[in-house]
DNA sequence: CTAATTGCAAAAGCTTTGCAGCGCA
DNA sequence: TGCGCTGCAAAGCTTTTGCAATTAG
């Protein structure tokens, strides 16, 4: 059995074509942030002919099933990427969309002291840098 | 000259009768942060037939100007609040949906720094913290 | 075999846009 | 008076849903 099979039959969804390749093209893309259309349209280039609907209902159990992170960067479509169990937040590029990836410890921590000071349990946050390229 | 009317006049809009009573809903309004479709009810309660797209049209013009911030908090509609000039980030509670403003020149600082390590100048960011009430 | 899954098409939710008429400066 | 602004309705974009047909285990 391919790892993708076992990997979708852990968290309890049967081992489907459009599951197996929607799988794949995360995995494959070094993109990481796709959108659902832009995995619908990199699935059809490839010849499999998946229903936009399907590919938004698998994003969906895909995230409910922790293999994905479903992020909303302002306006526009979401993005989902590949949970790769390394928790990140993201820098956009104003100029180039680029997205860069980031961690920081020390946020998190600050983060659970202002939540703690308005009488508040932290249990998740979205963190978005808007970026320029720094030029000197 | 009323003080809604000056404060459309400096950013050179027109003190129009819609762009004078959502500002007024915006002043007015102890929830702060108000969807286009919260505000164009409001209008309504109030007896003014304003179009739906004129408040969105208005509150573009608004943000451009420099008198409200629009905050897309994940999904669901935008929310917009005045601009009183102190910049805040946001906590909602994944419960009661209440949103509570915070500040931190901490974090403002880290992430500069954050995003200069990798190249970048910060232009701008946003943060939201996803809550629970602390029940000890 | 049978419950889960899919594709299609339709609809929903938020927001923008084209256009003819109205209103502020 | 003239250009900006407005309301309406239609359209756009992303995402969800109903349903009959298909498929995995």
């Amino acid at each position: 059995m391919s790892p993708d099979n076992k990997e979708l039959k852990e968290v309890g969804l049967k081992a489907t074509h459009p599951r197996i390749k929607i799988l794949q093209v995360l995995e494959e893309e070094s993109q990481h942030h796709l959108s659902a259309d832009d995995i619908y349209r990199r699935l059809h280039e490839r010849g499999m002919d998946v229903g936009i609907a399907t590919v938004y209902r698998v994003l969906t159990q895909f995230e409910t099933a922790g293999l994905v992170c479903r992020h909303s960067f302002d306006a526009g479509p979401a993005l989902y990427e590949l949970n790769r169990g390394d928790h990140h937040d993201h820098m956009v590029c104003v100029d180039t969309a680029e997205v860069v990836e980031f961690q920081s410890d020390e946020i998190e921590t600050i983060q659970r002291r202002i939540a703690a000071e308005k009488g508040f349990d932290l249990i998740g946050h979205s963190l978005v840098l808007y970026v320029k390229p720094n030029n000197k």
